[in-house]
DNA sequence: AATGAATGAGTATTCATTCAT
DNA sequence: CATGAATGAATACTCATTCAT
């Protein structure tokens, strides 16, 4: 019956939050935002519809900080792996992809969702667009630094060829051929390996 | 005083229901399926909302019409344009899809917001697969006349590619630059030309 | 194509009227009132719904009129039957129940239904009493003919042991030994025959 | 400032869901199920509409939940009242009957109605017959044990005997002579006492 | 007279959010 | 801090009734 310390309350706090950004990102994942209710939620968690409230304004808050969370994870993966060579640049660039939409598949799943929602959208339309265009950016520099042309339109085809891929993933991921196409376009980008 | 026709009656009945198809579809597309209420889609058709209920049994079977009109309609527009020449297939089936992306916008874009839905996917799902599959045999078929190796999965690039563009565009159809993307995949796809 | 005559004209208005009551008691009886909508009479008729407007002014009224017209046709089908003895007037009003019960069974039943339903039955409740009393009356007469006491109250058991029964068989038709019963009743009202 | 026990928050359920079923009973009973709505009921309880879904599903559930607490409390009232003396069992019969539908006057005139509306019934017809089967059967063994014949039969009719009493009485709770009926019943079953 | 398209008030139901304890 | 009872606004859907032709 010693009273906690601070240190392990806040603790406690920083646990359920964590708990509950996990369940919500998984459920708005996998049901879509408005099929999942709050107490879908609490459930999954474990814990009180109000104990949510007391971490989240609201659902829409709630929302927020899974999508901001998302992207810090996103952006603090990618920003790494500096490499003398454009060449490995490039396939690096795409195993990088590759191993982020599995390893955040939930969360990549949740985010195409959303870009369709245009209500939720609006709300996140910025962020979305500085992560994606700070992506686009780095694409670009890779290719300029390959000497191709169209630096930039070039990263925005590799874009819409990611993101294509992983709709396509997403919609029958059991029978999607993720890993050949993966060869096929290591070869297209890099013919001469 | 003569009472209406039969005829008559049915030109009524096609007209309102048009009117609906249309609207909800819009509406579907810019704003969500769950955040346009029936309300909504009445208000905007001029109409009551008892009438909708006359011609559609639910919200869903209204969502499923518009689905069924669209591909209906895609399927149709897309299955002429026969070519001898293999190499100008493929520039039609590019210069098709840009046509279809621009023609049908709206439907389109309802069409890859529902792809991640998962609650409402379920129900569509079969129909959407077998046009999605429907329209991958064609491209394959052309990359097989071409002598491309691999033509099925060269088919699944090509859709992942346009579907990425699409998905794109519609997240900021203002500074999307559609038409370069355009010239740049031609490029590509038809180096020789 | 010569004009029809006002008789004509009358004489489809009566069918058609005739057919609406028929198919509404039918309806209201084994469905109930509140679950036959205006719509499925009309299509159980073969006319439209504005036709029915045309002869009933409401849901209500159409009712009102079914019950009117089944209260006429018992009146009038139970008031005839003089018998100078007085057992056999007995034997007589309790074969006339069974034939009642048997020949109207979807008006009875539409009638024991609304018995309970107070919102409606407070419109009819008068019309109902006074012919319930009626009969009791009739009853009565009999009692006291028969030099029985009470003959008022032994009216009213004989009537609550007709309602019973009737209810019983509605509740379960197939099964109910409603013959048998009326034997059981026979002998009992008449024991020494 | 503590939370609420869990027996605290038990007791608040089970208080509100009394409240709900009662009220409920009582508007069912008397405006029908029909015609009565929801908003009604959570008026008459003084509770918001939304809460009588924390407790029943839907109204037919809650209608169901009314009709099994009704068919408990009848049979653990009726399990009772063991009599060495036949004759007295059929006294006590009678007594038992007029004690029920005086006691519980509400859910009968409900149970009574239900039994007309075809829709409804169908749904808990079952449960109803299983009732009043086992009802019938021990009227049975009480007319058996008296030497009467065709005792099954004889308790069909006493049943129908109540059933039509209770009916007319509902339907003229204020003129309804139930007392001196119960009389004739008692002076015709019991004639010797 | 006859049709059925059109209306809109009414109803069950859901769910984010609040709040007393 | 934590709970879940309670609220009420929002929403899909039904159906009696009206009315133009």
């Amino acid at each position: 019956m010693s009273p906690r310390t601070r240190e392990q309350f806040q603790a406690m706090r920083a646990r359920t939050r964590a708990k509950i950004l996990d369940r919500s990102l998984e459920l708005f994942a996998t049901k879509g935002f408005h099929d999942t209710s709050i107490q879908m939620i609490a459930q999954a968690a474990g814990i009180s519809k109000g104990l949510i409230y007391s971490h989240f304004k609201s659902k829409d808050e709630l929302l927020e900080a899974i999508i901001r969370q998302g992207f810090e994870i996103m952006e603090r993966e990618t920003s790494g792996s500096a490499d003398p060579d454009p060449a490995s640049y490039l396939a690096n660039l795409i195993d990088d992809y590759y191993t982020m939409l599995l390893k955040h598949e939930t969360f990549w799943q949740l985010y195409m969702g959303l870009m369709f929602q245009p209500g939720i959208v609006l709300r996140y339309k910025e962020t979305m667009m500085k992560y994606y265009e700070r992506m686009l950016s780095r694409y670009a520099r890779i290719f300029r630094s390959l000497g191709i042309k169209n630096a930039m339109l070039e990263a925005r085809l590799l874009g819409a060829i990611f993101d294509g891929i992983a709709m396509n993933y997403f919609f029958d991921r059991k029978h999607y051929p993720l890993k050949r196409l993966k060869k096929i376009l290591l070869r297209r980008y890099l013919p001469d390996r």
